[in-house]
RNA sequence: CGGGAUGUAGCGCAGCUUGGUAGCGCGCCUGCUUUGGGAGCAGGAUGUCGCAGGUUCAAAUCCUGUCAUCCCGACCA
């Protein structure tokens, strides 16, 4: 392609609205423009990209077996709710862009594909004869996500692949689980990125085994915490760790002191003298589930540790059909403000202890009369114990479960893990936290959905079963953008040659020059005719502009057929290393085809 | 949704406190010079000052409302 032709403009300054380099550089190198909050044109240049990500992803799906589709983003409520999640996408999580048509029928756009997949599958597969079987499709789906951010990682509108895979029994499943692992690894590795796989909570998705690929990057949203020796590797969300020891309580005997001005954990061992491994912090959460029911939680844990609220949503999700529901709402720790819905008496804050009793919250038959009471494992075999004396200015010590507090029944693991930490499987091991994006995740889905919407097929015995049930995502445009996080200096992006919108660009620095641009022209039709991708700078710009935006839209090689051409040369530039050389001209398309194959 | 901020030319911003001709840099167009690191000189174009009300002789500026965007928290590929 011609520079002079293209719709190519790059920007000297930063647009205010982008916060991270890699959205930065994108807009800057003209890969892309917004048009609305998360909402996104993928100019020619990106479109380039996009496309040789998918390419390897649909290389590596193929070879796995897997079959290509394209499903309907537009998807009629009633699938919705067979599956139990209208009312969980579009008002809870919010997350689907739903609409009524003119013949008042209810539509969703699609966030994701489990129902039109389920159904497809419920109406076509009928035998065991016909699985195992793995759909995918590479499509735009929407998501009404509350605070776009980052330009395409986060978006409204934005490309996936994603893949739903259908199996006669759990092992067939995990077989296909551990080839789309192994699939997703291959992309990953092609696409030149440096990635973790890592173990994750599955979300609203479900099901039980959940991975995602992590590309590392500071930018990252998600934290993720590893060993050393590469064992153990998982999402700070699922995490699991053994907290530090606990240590030798000072108190021996239960009292209650006077303890002013200690809403806090610091401010009271300080006082007490005393480490916060030997405190009992009593966390107070308010939970509305989809009955409309609210339910105060009341959660003991280890003073030195924090709940992880993802793990509390998990637990608190299993509790839904004690309060008659299917779902939550929310979970937050509520404020004064919000306190006032319920409380019938003014609470302790910061001095709260494990027997609250029941009657500070006021006669409603929305909200349920007793606390939730659920104790972290942290604290289950804590001895002499600190905790709060419900009452302001005052603590107990020397506490005891079975003695001073009833042990709550419901025993959990809600500690959140935090680098650090010594690692459950090998306590030799501590974790270590780096912050990634997460650009794939596969899901065993199980008979989640299946038995939901009555997907069925009839087993070799002559039985009717549900089908079993994996998916597997990518974010292939926030997949781009990533790589483009992790790979940029001071000057713009330096892409990895397997997905580089182009391969080589040739600059001629002055066209007035009849040989220079004579010599580029020549070259440019070389490189073609030997398979290269290349862009020909022939704009009419001065040498300087054409450097320095070669550099910022992270072309991987440069040829410029400037100074050094009295001597049948050019001067080849790698763009990652800026490392220059003079190439005979009639040696260079070869050594430059060869360079790209060795790289992609 | 809660907290914070911003809307002025394609991009980055000033002007607003104290109302009175809408400005700067970059980019864009024309010409000449320059021609290997975002050129120099000369000339030029581009704005319903987010939108709607209100106050006023007069509003980018003050008031009210509204919309949009961005940042910090909960969701997710």
């Amino acid at each position: 392609m011609r520079l002079n032709q293209m719709l190519f403009v790059t920007l000297r300054e930063t647009p205010a609205e982008a916060e991270i380099p890699s959205h930065q550089l994108l807009l800057r190198g003209g890969y892309i423009r917004r048009i609305g909050s998360g909402i996104y044109a993928y100019m020619p240049l990106m479109w380039r990209v996009l496309q040789k990500v998918s390419k390897i992803v649909r290389e590596e799906m193929n070879a796995k077996g897997a079959q290509e589709c394209l499903l309907p983003q537009l998807q009629p409520s009633q699938l919705w709710q067979e599956s139990g999640r209208w009312d969980t996408y579009t008002k809870a999580e919010g997350i689907m862009f739903s609409l009524t048509d003119r013949g008042d029928r209810e539509l969703g756009l699609g966030p994701t594909h489990e129902e039109i997949i389920t159904t497809i599958a419920r109406e076509t597969i009928r035998s065991y004869r016909q699985l195992p079987l793995n759909l995918y499709q590479i499509q735009t789906k929407f998501r009404d996500e509350i605070r776009p951010r980052f330009g395409l990682m986060r978006g409204r509108e934005f490309i996936m692949k994603d893949a739903y895979s259908f199996h006669t029994d759990e092992e067939s499943l995990k077989q296909t689980y551990q080839e789309m692992d192994r699939a997703y690894r291959n992309i990953m590795t092609r696409c030149g990125l440096e990635f973790r796989p890592v173990d994750a909570d599955s979300g609203a998705i479900g099901g039980s085994g959940s991975q995602e690929f992590m590309i590392l990057a500071e930018a990252g949203e998600d934290e993720i915490l590893y060993t050393e020796d590469g064992k153990y590797a998982a999402n700070t969300e699922k995490a699991i760790s053994l907290p530090p020891d606990v240590e030798e309580s000072p108190f021996n005997s239960y009292e209650k002191i006077a303890t002013p001005d200690t809403d806090t954990i610091a401010k009271l061992t300080e006082i007490l003298k005393c480490s916060p491994t030997v405190v009992v912090k009593n966390v107070l959460y308010e939970v509305i589930y989809d009955s409309g029911m609210t339910v105060l939680a009341l959660i003991n844990i280890r003073g030195d540790r924090d709940v992880n609220e993802t793990k509390l949503t998990n637990e608190l999700t299993k509790l839904a059909p004690q309060y008659k529901a299917k779902t939550i709402i929310s979970l937050t720790v509520p404020d004064p403000t919000a306190q006032k819905k319920w409380a019938a008496k003014s609470l302790p804050l910061g001095y709260v202890a494990p027997d609250l009793e029941d009657n500070y919250i006021s006669v409603d038959k929305n909200v349920a009369q007793k606390f939730l009471r659920l104790v972290d494992r942290t604290v289950v075999d804590l001895k002499n114990f600190v905790t709060g004396a419900n009452q302001v200015g005052y603590h107990v010590v020397g506490a005891n479960w079975g003695e001073n507090f009833t042990l709550p029944e419901l025993q959990v693991d809600i500690q959140e893990a935090k680098a650090g930490d010594r690692s459950v499987g090998d306590p030799n091991q501590t974790l270590i936290s780096a912050r990634g994006i997460e650009a794939g995740h596969i899901f065993q889905l199980g008979t989640k959905y299946s038995e939901a919407m009555g997907a069925n097929f009839t087993n070799e015995q002559g039985k009717t079963e549900p089908l079993w049930m994996g998916c597997y995502g990518i974010g292939v445009s926030r997949l781009a953008q990533a790589a483009v996080e992790q790979s940029y200096d001071q000057d713009g992006i330096i892409w990895p040659v397997a997905i580089a919108p182009y391969h080589v660009v040739v600059i001629v620095p002055n066209i007035a020059d009849t040989e220079k641009m004579a010599a580029g022209e020549k070259l440019y039709k070389e490189f073609k005719q030997a398979g290269v991708e290349v862009l020909l700078d022939d704009r009419k710009e001065r040498a300087g502009v054409k450097f320095k935006d070669s550099e910022l839209v992270g072309i991987p090689y440069r040829v410029v057929t400037g100074r050094s051409l009295e001597e049948g040369k050019v001067e080849v530039v790698k763009r990652a290393t800026k490392e220059s050389q003079d190439i005979a001209i009639e040696s260079v398309v070869e050594i430059i085809k060869g360079w790209i194959e060795e790289e992609s």
